[in-house]
DNA sequence: GCCGTTTTCGGCCCGACTGTTTTCAGTCG
């Protein structure tokens, strides 16, 4: 009776393969370089920004034209989008129990030490490996000793905890409290944050933290101070490493003023952006480290720069690549053909068109969100209040929508040089269709079109019923399109490539929330939107006046994915919005 | 496993810190 037939599997679940190939290959010490060429493909395929599958159905294209798939890796995600299956993994997990891999989650145990004692302790997961340890086992083991026998029992709560990464906003607000307490230190000359916390990732993983100064020692008294501080992970004559009580561990390292910039530009990678530098300046007889660029010569190094890093980039004639850009994606392909995107900014943002109030689950008055909004220098707003549909929100039937929209009639009439639109969130229902009546859609200024139930329907039926929204007249923008809550609940399963293609088909926006547990649409769908021409509109999904803050989080996604002003809606004035508008129709 | 205005073989980014070492391997970023 099953006519199933198994989804093409997407680019995510294949990265997710290769990764694990890669894992596998790692600990079976396989050659590292082989390893890095699967985690390299795992990479590319994840951000691409179209589906793997429509590659594949092409005859004028092959998956090795892309950079890092050469004929055998093309070979074998073929056959993994054919089948379902790698048979080589198969393999692989035939000869490492995949347990073993958990073991590589111990902070301090890598995958040569795990081998080791997969292979002479017979420890395939952590239970057998705590017995060990606390049977005093491992440190009889070649290579390991007692301190490693205590690190690692002392470090295991952190491969069972599955230890999330922290929100951006939240890392910000540590950012600032220690920028607030290294202000209190003497002895620092410059003083900057790098790491995935600069390129501003959803989510950071640790705080990298530079700093020049003639007395590093003193430096690093005093990030031993810092109040949150409860442990020192490590620290030797210029890097310190500690970790705080939210778990999240902070790397100090401190340079000399001519290194800041080579060190400011290593510490913020990527790793991957990082390799690609040193393989260009390679290719010039150059060496770049975190203290400077050298010209290579017999046996002597001269220095060429650091002290900035426009002179780091500038000495390989490249530009200061904004942080955002630097994920070994296209940014070298754009600079080399001298289009890196303008990318958008807080201040081109003009209007916000995904706000609540107090008439459904807002914590503040329509009037209060209108001058909050005006407070930040912004010319319009969609009151988007919830449909009927989300009880729990008090959402808004027909008549009480009305009644609103009457009010934002009479507040409009006070207002100069400021505009608040008659919007809506409107669900999708879980039947398909939407919330409200057409008549009443109509009148509205700006329709968001959202999911909040059913969100474990089929790929189908959710498919269907975005695709519906998007092909309703009066539907202007998807909101938070794949509904996914970072760390805390996946995307529903929508076929996001049919939505984007829908919706630049019918002229339709997609949302890119702020908020910054959602971050939704994300950076690599941001650039996959852009690349088939669909308008996006960054919104706050603003529920208080303090909501409207989380502009910069949205921003500093949009700019991840490349976004210009030109990709966003919401920098135009109003009245260009609707001219818009009525052109994409 | 990938890649090629030196190349189809021999490279592939680079350094700090720790622990277990008598000179370095492993891990991390």
């Amino acid at each position: 009776m099953s006519s199933f037939t198994p989804e093409p599997m997407n680019n995510s679940q294949i990265a997710a393969v290769l990764d694990q190939v890669a894992d596998l290959l790692e600990f079976q010490a396989a050659n590292p370089f082989r390893v890095r060429a699967y985690r390299n493909a795992a990479r590319l395929l994840h951000d691409l920004a179209e589906p793997v599958t429509a590659i594949l159905a092409d005859t004028q294209r092959k998956l090795s034209d892309l950079p890092g798939i050469g004929r055998d890796l093309a070979d074998k995600i073929a056959e993994l989008v054919e089948t379902g299956e790698l048979p080589q993994l198969n393999e692989l997990l035939a000869a490492v129990p995949p347990s073993v891999l958990t073991l590589l989650r111990i902070p301090g145990l890598g995958p040569k030490k795990a081998a080791a004692l997969h292979a002479q302790l017979g420890v395939s997961t952590l239970d057998e490996l705590r017995a060990a340890c606390e049977a005093g086992r491992v440190r009889e083991l070649k290579g390991f000793g007692t301190k490693t026998e205590q690190a690692i029992l002392a470090n295991m709560q952190f491969a069972t905890t599955a230890q999330s990464r922290m929100y951006w906003a939240d890392a910000d607000q540590i950012v600032l409290a220690l920028r607030e307490h290294f202000a209190g230190c003497p002895g620092i000359a410059q003083l900057e944050f790098a790491g995935s916390y600069r390129r501003g990732k959803e989510t950071v993983g640790d705080l990298d933290v530079l700093a020049v100064s003639s007395t590093p020692a003193q430096v690093m008294d005093c990030l031993a101070t810092f109040a949150p501080v409860v442990d020192v992970l490590a620290r030797g004559e210029t890097k310190m490493s500690v970790r705080t009580h939210h778990g999240l561990q902070i790397d100090l390292r401190v340079v000399e003023a001519r290194s800041f910039g080579a060190a400011l530009q290593y510490f913020t990678g990527s790793k991957d952006h990082n390799v690609i530098l040193r393989g260009l300046a390679r290719q010039r007889g150059l060496k770049i480290n975190e203290y400077g660029v050298f010209r290579v010569a017999d046996q002597s190094e001269e220095y060429v720069a650091g002290a900035t890093e426009q002179e780091v980039y500038g000495a390989l004639d490249l530009p200061a690549f904004p942080p955002e850009l630097r994920e070994a994606r296209q940014e070298f392909e754009w600079a080399r053909q001298n289009s890196l995107p303008q990318l958008v900014e807080v201040s081109d943002i003009r209007g916000d068109l995904h706000v609540h109030t107090d008439d459904t689950d807002g914590r503040a008055s329509l009037e209060e969100m209108v001058q909050a909004a005006q407070q930040r220098g912004l010319s319009y707003l969609a009151i988007t209040d919830h449909s009927q549909r989300v009880s729990m929100a008090r959402g808004l039937n027909a008549d009480r929508l009305l009644a609103q929209w009457a009010r934002i009639d009479r507040l409009n009439e006070q207002l100069r040089g400021f505009s608040v639109l008659k919007g809506i969130e409107c669900d999708i229902l879980e039947r398909g269709g939407m919330d409200l009546p057409d008549e009443i859609l109509a009148q509205a200024d700006w329709v968001n079109a959202s999911i909040h139930y059913g969100q474990r329907q089929s790929r189908q039926q959710i498919t269907e019923r975005i695709l519906q929204a998007v092909e309703h007249p009066y539907v202007t923008a998807i909101a938070h399109p794949t509904g996914r809550l970072i760390n805390r609940r996946e995307a529903y399963d929508v076929d996001l490539d049919a939505v984007i293609k829908a919706a630049g088909e019918h002229g339709k926006c997609l949302e890119l929330n702020a908020s910054p547990q959602r971050l939704d649409l994300d950076d690599v769908q941001c650039a996959a939107a852009k690349a088939r021409g669909v308008m996006l509109v960054l919104s706050t999904d603003a529920h208080g006046p303090e909501g409207f803050d989380d502009l910069r989080y949205g921003v500093l996604q949009a700019r991840r994915g490349g976004l210009t002003r030109s990709d966003i809606v919401n920098t135009h004035s109003w009245p260009q919005l609707k001219t818009l508008l009525q052109m994409m129709k």
